[in-house]
DNA sequence: TGTACATCAGTGAACGCGCGTTCACTGATGTAC
DNA sequence: TGTACATCAGTGAACGCGCGTTCACTGATGTAC
């Protein structure tokens, strides 16, 4: 393993729970790191944190749960991102691909978060996973307000479902985004490209 | 783990290689039956077809080549599956209306091949992956030409290039299959109707 | 102001486990003479 | 036709490893009196 990290001073009385936030911290940048879910072990994790592996069930029950928690803080992030990335742009079609082009960005640069967030087994979900109550759930629901926008501005055919046609780009740029993280050796074309040609067809494809 | 197998009966002198299919088929019987690849070990493989963990190295050099092994027999069969799909079917936007389907299909029916072969980690894949050597590739090759019969039947716009807009329909296919898998608690509509809207978003954002 | 003590954050050592792989071997069987 | 032997398929036991988790503990610190 790395070179044992510098030891953590001990939290002061009351102080406790700052560790819960450090182990956060330590366990997503383990991941961005080593690129390798494998290698993010509870012992790898107290590491990096600077204190020992039972530290950690202190503040978590278990290794699923701790991980769970990172996932979460990720999915509250790309909905902040993709509401940025639409933030004053008027065309309603035109906001759908900014959110589009957002969603593939913050998957790539974040490829190991990402494959856990969306690629990875569902088992690695608590028990309680509740899609409406996760933070991302938020981001879903937003996404497809979104797309309701686009079809009252007439943008998007009045006959379309909103869930189905959210998830419809959804599933077109998890494509993207997914099959570049799994496969990265596959003679792909540009990022750019493939993102274009999806904003075009999926614009395309829905409008009146 | 389960009840050990019937121990199986030693191949003949010169009939060695047997047992390097029947390792295969081990494996692809135990991925899918348990449903876990952290499940599917070389002790696990063994006693699934019948013989000692040792036995396994007389056929692969380690156990990340027999799943790969693994893997490149289901790519074959993808091909051949949506070769099949569109048999007969004149019109050449519902051949790829056809792919697309068949495609979901073959992902949904054996969701831990799938996990391994498109959502997996590339560390899984031999160092020596080709991606113009491996079987997959033929599948995507015969589709990339379905593209391009549709282009030239006028289906789809000449201004396409017919490697992105077939990666474009492979991602979209993709996306709705591997989120089916990965997110099952989500609540989904009928797959049919998001394979339907997707089907029909791209043609009709191809379409000249 | 001093002190006993309850509380709290965190630890060191160990637990049992299953893993992939190696090594020296066994015993059946085809072949050469 | 009989037999010695090389070859081959497969084995039993063990290797070292890292894993998640548990348990009894330590020692600092805030608080009550």
């Amino acid at each position: 393993m790395t070179p044992a990290e510098v030891k953590r001073a001990r939290a002061r009385r009351g102080d406790g729970q700052l560790l819960h936030a450090e182990l956060l911290d330590a366990a997503e940048r383990l991941l961005i790191e080593t690129g390798d879910p494998d290698r993010v072990s509870v012992r790898a994790i107290a590491d990096a944190a600077g204190v020992s592996p039972p530290s950690i069930y202190l503040h978590f029950p278990d290794k699923e749960t701790l991980l769970f928690a990172v996932s979460a803080r990720q999915f509250a992030a790309i909905d902040a991102r993709l509401e940025r990335s639409a933030e004053g742009i008027a065309d309603p079609a035109e906001a759908l691909r900014a959110r589009g082009r957002a969603y593939v960005c913050f998957g790539l640069e974040r490829p190991e978060h990402y494959r856990i967030l969306l690629m990875g087994k569902a088992t690695n979900k608590p028990e309680s996973f509740d899609p409406e109550q996760i933070p991302g759930s938020s981001a879903f629901t937003n996404f497809v307000a979104a797309v309701q926008r686009a079809i009252d501005a007439g943008a998007l055919r009045a006959d379309l479902d909103p869930v189905v046609t959210a998830i419809g780009f959804w599933a077109t740029f998890h494509g993207i985004t997914s099959l570049l993280i799994a496969i990265p050796d596959f003679p792909w074309p540009e990022v750019d490209r493939l993102v274009d040609h999806a904003c075009e067809t999926q614009l395309r494809g829905l409008r009146p």
